[in-house]
DNA sequence: TTAAATAATGAATTAATATTCATTCGAGCC
DNA sequence: GGCTCGAATGAATATTAATTCATTATTTAA
C-alpha cells in the first residue's frame, strides 16, 4: 500500500520530469505522447493513467512548478527586513530557481501563453508575484526608501518584465553563464535608474 | 498586367490580415487555414497559391510587421538629439505601433518563440532593437547624462524587458487603456528608478 | 469571339499523433 | 501453485487539420 503510492508518486513525477524535458526541447506542439513515455521509460498508454491528456501534463507541471517556487519566493520577500532587502531577495531567489531548473524556465517562458487560453486557473499566474511586488513598493514608499509619484500599476510590471528580459535572453544563450549574478546589478537598475547620480 | 500584380497583392494582403487576425484570437496552433481562408473570403487551397505553408504565412506576417515597425523605430531614434531623447522617442514610438495594431502585438507577445525554432531568419528579431538600445546607452554615456558603471548588456535587456512587460500586460488587459499614455512614466523609471532623489 | 493562360476552388487525400482498450503482467494472498 | 486485481502495455483506432490537385471560373490577347 504505501510501496504502491510511493511507486505511483514516483512514476508521476517521472512522467512530469520526462515531459519538461522533452516539453523544453522540442516545445509543447512538437514535443509527443511517445517521446515523453520513452524518455520515461514507460509505455505512451501509461500516461493516461496518470495524466488526463497532453494538455493536463504541461498544466500539471506548470502547476507544481509554480507553487514550489512561489513558496519560495514568499520566505524569501519575509527574510527581508525593509523593502530594498525584500526586493533583492525576492529578485535573486527568482533567478536562483530559474537558474535552477532551466526546463521549468524554457516552459514558462514560452508555453506560458498557451496554458491560458485553456486553463483560467493559470490565468493568473503572475498575478502572485505582482502583489508581492505591490506590497514591497507600497512599503518602500512608507519608509521612504522609494518615491511616493510611483504609478505602482507600472513599476510591477517595469520590475516583473525586466525579470523576464533577463531570464529570456540567458535561456536564449542556453545557460551559459550566471544568472544570479545578475540580480544585483538589476536591482541597482531598479532603483536609482540609468542616469548617474 | 498593372491591375492582376495589384489584385495578387491585394488579396496577398487580405489574406495576410485575416491570419493575423485569427493567429491573434486562437494562436497559431489552434488557428485553422479554414478559419484564415474564411475570413479572407477565399477558399482554403488559395492559400497555397500566396503562401508555402502554415508556418510561412505566420513567418511572412512577422517578416512585414516587423520591417515596417523597425523602420518607424529607427526613424524616430534618429530624429532625437541626445540619448534620452532618443530613448523617449523609441519607447513612445514602440508602444504607440504595438497599440496601433493589436493583432502584431499580441502575435509578437505569443508566437515569437516559435518562429525562433523555425526560421532563424527571424531568429534575432529583437537583435536591432537591442542594438539601437546600446547605441543610446553608449551615446548616454559620453554624452555624460548616464552612469559609466552601467553593463550595456544588461541594460538594453532591462529596457526592452520592461516595455514588453507593459505590453504584455496591456494586451491581457484587451487594449482598455492607453498605451502610449505610459512611454513617459516608463523613461522616467529607466532614467531615475524608482528610489528617491 | 474564342482560345490560351492564369487564378481560384473545395472535396478528397495524406499525415501525424493523441487516445483507447483488449490483453498481459506481477505482487500479494489463500 | 493458483487466484485476484490493480497496474502497465502498445498495437489499433480516431481525430484533426494541413495540403493537394483535378476541375471550374476568369482574364487576357489575337
Amino acid at each position: 500500500m504505501q510501496k504502491m503510492q510511493k511507486n505511483k508518486s514516483e512514476k508521476y513525477h517521472k512522467i512530469l520530469n520526462s515531459a519538461g524535458a522533452v516539453f523544453a526541447e522540442f516545445g509543447f506542439h512538437k514535443a509527443t505522447i511517445s517521446q515523453i513515455a520513452g524518455k520515461a521509460g514507460v509505455a505512451d498508454g501509461t500516461l493516461y493513467l496518470y495524466f488526463k491528456n497532453k494538455d493536463d501534463i504541461l498544466y500539471q507541471f506548470i502547476n507544481f512548478k509554480t507553487q514550489d517556487v512561489f513558496k519560495k519566493m514568499n520566505a524569501a520577500v519575509v527574510d527581508g527586513r525593509n523593502a530594498e532587502t525584500k526586493l533583492r531577495n525576492l529578485i535573486r531567489c527568482h533567478l536562483q530557481e530559474f537558474q535552477n531548473d532551466r526546463n521549468m524556465a524554457t516552459i514558462f517562458q514560452s508555453e506560458v501563453r498557451y496554458l491560458r487560453d485553456i486553463e483560467s486557473q493559470i490565468k493568473d499566474i503572475s498575478k502572485m508575484y505582482l502583489d508581492l511586488l505591490s506590497d514591497i513598493i507600497e512599503q518602500g514608499q512608507v519608509e521612504g526608501s522609494m518615491r511616493q509619484d510611483l504609478f505602482v500599476g507600472l513599476v510591477k510590471r517595469f520590475i516583473l518584465g525586466a525579470v523576464e528580459g533577463v531570464i529570456s535572453t540567458w535561456v536564449s544563450a542556453d545557460g551559459r553563464y550566471d544568472l544570479v549574478a545578475m540580480a544585483d546589478p538589476l536591482v541597482d537598475l531598479y532603483l536609482t535608474g540609468v542616469r548617474g547620480g
